[in-house]
DNA sequence: ATCAAAGCCGAAACCGGTTTCGGCAACCAA
DNA sequence: TTGGTTGCCGAAACCGGTTTCGGCTTTGAT
């Protein structure tokens, strides 16, 4: 019998129930009551039975910090918010969290959450959250193209998922959606509206998703069978500024675009005020498409289509995908892709004017009201 | 001699630094090394400068999850985001968690979150993560004027800091924002430009900071002898649809306001379209000052005049209380008051127009550019 | 010189788990 | 029968710390 081990069993009743508690209640020791639990293969499946029933009845569930001291692990996902990053992103980011968050918990796990201002802090508050044993894993959001944090933490044997695809794909685990899928088939939604001329203005070039959407972008016209000016080409656009001195700058020189693809929301919307002093309507003179579904994409007139991202999932599937990693060293290779799904809001619409319409339009600096008393006639 | 607690000295070069590590190289016990880093009276001051430096020479730091379970304190201070608050409070997110991550790291802890969706479940999660030792106390954002976790958590004995006051303020740790004051201000600063009918529009009524908000504009009324008319106080609004509609209905009645004072930004930009369509200029014809310093109030034109708050800061303040508070069990009534700072941009200015001659206009559904050629002598 | 009170540190128990090791009993084949 | 597996569980070490307890020195007062 196990009396040695019976010493502490009085079970104050306030307090959690404890792995000896349940080994007590059953008359056997703790080493079999953890090894029932975690499924060894050395105990009888009626026994093993038993223990979890007792288990469930007082309510134990194991202290994950006790069982972290000797098996290293917390049960705790790692997130590193990045302040540097562009206010762009920010919005997103309490979603973003809850999502992980509710994968975590489900699984019984948590979120462990740190702040930093520079990507190299951030390396170094992983390395030490993992040292402390604060996170098992990472999650690491807005992959760049050529990631020097992946390397790293490769090289570290710190375990992390990615959201977005890298140039370094071999043995990674990330959660994406097909941003190059969503700007091809943008393209495509606009030539069948009668765009012959479509613009497109990216974001950050460092950011991998940027070099996808451009790619899908491009494919859209290839399939349309158009011609790839690169002259309707712009990057680097993340703000509403950028977006607007972006489409004033393509606008400006000849052939002007009759439609834009927007990389970003936060950049589409950049389109509005400036249509408005150009006297453009949107969606009839000039016609744009864009990415993300922010809300304030909703609000303007007339909302903008967008291809809209669920954060809330992203976040979700992440968690659940660097879970399953943590748990299955055979889960190295995990890849998961999702479509965005497209908002046709009112934004994109038949074009009301040719490019050279538009041109002479823009050249003339016509007077307020041009176009107010409703399309022109081609 | 310590024989007997030499036998796990094998440094290997990649581990970290145990508390054995510490005491073999300084021929000590554990004990002895425990001790003296945690300030026990019982130890020579000698040795204990001892032991610090030799802890920092090989980079010991003690593992939080060890020490949890003998201790029951893990270092980490819990923070649950509810997603049934309104929109309005999300953009602050990144920037909170930032705020509180940072004050905890600054004292070597660390922040986890969890997400829930409504009040029963954040309290669920509370505890759950109090019992499994992911958290030692809590902090509490947007308190209610009639809090019940706050009662319930101080029942349970879980610690927890507040952003905010409440009605049962005894014994309990917050930090807040003095938007009263601003308030107060907001309607003084006006009454100097020449104002006499100054709306309201509150935010969520069972917010605490709409009842100091609405005390803080009655107090600027009373202040600057003006009149108290209920019938410019506008509750519940915390979009910008609702601060909109609120414009609305206060402008449609007799004696309009010539100015107007917001408890949140959000509502207050409501206020512009409104403007535009009624063909008053903000600033001159309509003035206003808001609260919260939100980055969208700096895009609009005129900019948005707002008593702007740090809620990084907020976070940081609160992580910084919340870590005293669990430390030091005296601090058991700490309380931060701060001021927003205004920031004057030009959406307030003197009257252009008497509150007869803006009714005269109202009711006139003048039309469009009826001011336009500049200000109406008085 | 003597004795009690500090001062200081080692020994060991403890926290709540996991994991290794070994032994007993039952089973199975020879 | 006998001997070797196999199945199943207890005993004990262990993880990295904290905390209680007690004993040996010093010190200080008498």
């Amino acid at each position: 019998m196990a009396a040695a081990q019976r010493q502490n069993g009085r079970s104050r009743p306030g307090r959690r129930a404890t792995i000896s508690d349940v080994s007590n209640a059953l008359g056997l020791t703790k080493s079999t009551v953890s090894r029932a639990l975690n499924d060894y293969p050395d105990i009888a499946e009626t026994t093993r039975a038993r223990v979890k029933r007792m288990a469930q009845k007082l309510g134990y569930r194991p202290l994950a910090t006790a069982q972290s001291i000797r098996t290293g692990r917390v049960r705790a996902i790692g997130f590193i918010i990045e302040l540097a990053e562009h206010d762009a992103h920010r919005p997103f980011m309490a979603e973003f969290l809850a999502g992980m968050s509710r994968s975590a918990s489900a699984e019984g796990w948590t979120l462990t959450v740190a702040a930093s201002s520079t990507p190299e802090e951030t390396l170094e508050i992983i390395s030490k959250l993992q040292m402390e044993s604060k996170a098992d894993g990472f999650i690491i959001p807005r992959t760049l193209i050529d990631d020097e944090r992946i390397t790293r933490l490769r090289n570290d044997y710190i375990p992390f998922v990615t959201f977005g695809r890298t140039n370094s794909d071999e043995e990674t685990v990330w959660y994406d959606i097909a941003g190059e899928e969503a700007m091809r088939s943008a393209v495509l939604h606009l030539h069948d509206l009668g765009h012959d001329r479509i613009a497109f203005v990216n974001g950050g070039s460092k950011y991998k998703y940027s070099e996808l959407r451009r790619e899908g972008y491009i494919q859209g016209l290839t399939d349309a069978g158009l011609d790839i000016d690169h002259s309707l080409i712009f990057e680097e656009c993340l703000s509403e500024e950028d977006g607007r001195a972006a489409a004033q700058s393509i606008l400006a020189a000849d052939n002007p675009p009759t439609a834009f693809v927007y990389a970003l929301d936060r950049a589409a919307l950049g389109l509005y005020p400036l249509a408005k002093e150009l006297d453009l309507t949107i969606g009839e003179h000039l016609s744009v498409i864009s990415y993300d579904g922010v809300p304030e994409g909703a609000a303007v007139e007339p909302p903008l289509s967008t291809y809209a991202v669920d954060i809330a999932r992203a976040g979700e599937r992440l968690g659940a995908l660097l879970i399953r990693h943590l748990r299955d060293d055979e889960a190295k290779d995990l890849h998961e892709l999702e479509q965005a799904t497209f908002l046709d809001r009112g934004s994109a619409g038949a074009p009301a004017l040719t490019s050279a319409q538009l041109s002479a339009h823009l050249r003339g600096l016509g007077p307020k009201g041009a176009f107010s008393n409703g399309r022109n006639s081609t």
